[in-house]
RNA sequence: GGAAACGUAUCGAAGUGGUCAUAACGAGCCUGACUCGAAAUCAGGUAGACCUUAUGGGUCUCGAGAGUUCGAAUCUCUCCGUUUCCGCCA
């Protein structure tokens, strides 16, 4: 969310900034400056009849209690009230508007990313590893998959239909190994291991942005009660600290959570139809930091060298994209994709994306640092990154180290997880 | 699943319709005094949000929401959560 009180002040600096996205917010933004205008002008009226009420009401029962007459208060205070209840609505609803904008405008992109209109126009910022020449055809991780039967599409849209799949013998143990791997590397180098729960309610998906905006994406329990399918695990662990105000001294706060996500990919019927790269239903390992304001961009570079460590680990070639302002998430200000190599399209696809929300997700999930006993409270910095993928990981694994007979071999960090340097 | 109790500040806890909601009483924490230093003791201080032409003024918050009332932490309803006992279960 962004700050009511800097949208006051630089009306027309946002609306630049936030037409840079895809879309324009300038009527969006105005309305909700006459709407907020509108809005604060009622509440101090309001809140001076409040005044008044309350000042009389107190007078009422000193009256009672030294005996007095109170009959001319209560007359004088029952205009008070009608005039108060009827004020109340439009105060109530002017505030309803002000916050469905808000709870709907993306985050500003940072003043230096890139403005361009889609992801045609994300920049490459590195290069890591050349991709390997093959002296065969590479085939796409589909048909390896199924050719050595450890991916089952068939079995699994009988169970549950499309965009799921079934994990088999070294398959599965490939995808649980690559999550071993990843949550190891992480938590020795810094980041306490977090394994939250898979359900959560409206309020934390609020919380981080997925809600009230992109609701259809989201899978919907309904049971005694309402919860949803975690989407990324960027939900759960941010929320841990939705409310909560956090002392300076325990920052940076550093998680990698394992969890399976869940996603509807409403809106993508179509793409990624074939293989395991686009599912309702996948593993990820997520990189999640809470830092001080000054430091949220530092912590964005090291973030991302440090999703990137597990693609170098596993000698998986890949590049580094900054993100146009155009084809950036919702809550992110900046953000970095790892693209990795994918030798059956020959063409590089996303498998981790590093953002600093700076103080987004903070202001909507109401997390605030004490710096110290005197100083007001600060939102600090949440940032979010796939550490990483797991299932896309695992297809650049079948792909990239695909062998002429149809057999993969095994990434040498690997080995020790599997039991085997091979799978045929 | 059955039964009951509870949700007040950092924690414990009092308050059961106005006189104690910045909030009693404990504890913790911070500052100062005493001390070579520490402990002990003593003194003071220890919410947040919002509005405001602002060395000030005001509104809101007792799990959340709605209701009754001139006035609700207190009474009523709905929801959420926690705990205990029983049942069931990995």
């Amino acid at each position: 969310m962004l700050d009511i009180k800097y949208i006051r002040e630089h009306k027309d600096e946002v609306i630049k900034r936030l037409n840079t996205r895809p879309g324009d917010y300038t009527k969006l933004v105005e309305d909700l400056y006459q709407y907020d205008l509108q809005y604060r002008k009622d509440l101090q009226l309001i809140e001076n009849l409040k005044a008044k009420s309350n000042q009389t009401s107190k007078l009422i029962g000193e009256y009672k209690r030294q005996g007095k007459d109170t009959k001319e208060i209560f007359d004088s205070i029952a205009n008070l009230k009608q005039e108060i209840q009827a004020k109340e609505k439009e105060v109530q609803e002017l505030q309803k508007q002000v916050k469905d904008i808000l709870d709907i405008l993306p985050n500003l992109p940072k003043e230096d990313v890139v403005i361009g209109k889609d992801e045609t126009e994300n920049l490459v910022i590195r290069t890591v590893m050349e991709p390997r020449k093959f002296n065969f055809t590479p085939k796409s991780h589909y048909e390896i998959g199924v050719d050595l039967d450890i991916l089952d599409f068939d079995r699994a849209s009988k169970i549950s239909g499309a965009r799921f799949v079934i994990y088999k013998g070294l398959g599965a143990r490939l995808e649980r190994s690559l999550i071993a791997f990843m949550m190891d590397l992480h938590s020795k180098r810094g980041y306490t291991e977090c394994m939250p729960p898979y359900m959560v309610n409206s309020q934390s998906m609020y919380g981080t942005g997925q809600f009230p905006k992109f609701r259809e994406d989201a899978f919907q329990v309904n049971d005694d009660r309402v919860l949803f399918l975690n989407p990324t695990a960027e939900v759960p662990t941010i929320n841990m600290y939705r409310d909560e105000i956090i002392d300076y001294s325990k920052l940076p706060i550093k998680y990698c959570s394992y969890t399976t996500a869940f996603r509807k990919e409403a809106g993508s019927a179509g793409k990624d139809t074939h293989g395991i790269i686009r599912q309702h239903q996948f593993n990820k390992v997520e990189l999640i930091n809470i830092v001080d304001r000054k430091d949220g961009y530092k912590a964005l570079e090291e973030l991302t060298e440090e999703a990137e460590e597990v693609l170098k680990q596993l000698k998986l070639p890949y590049h580094v994209v900054e993100l146009c302002t155009g084809d950036m998430g919702f809550g992110s200000a900046k953000t970095y994709d790892l693209e990795v190599w994918i030798p059956s399209e020959n063409r590089y696809r996303e498998i981790s994306s590093c953002s600093n929300d700076e103080d987004f997700q903070a202001r909507r999930a109401n997390i605030r640092i004490r710096k110290s006993l005197n100083e007001p409270l600060e939102f600090p910095h949440i940032l979010n990154g796939s550490g990483l993928a797991v299932g896309r990981t695992l297809v650049a694994i079948l792909e990239n180290y695909q062998n002429e007979d149809g057999t993969v071999t095994i990434p040498e960090v690997l080995r020790k997880y599997m039991d085997t340097d091979i799978i045929k």
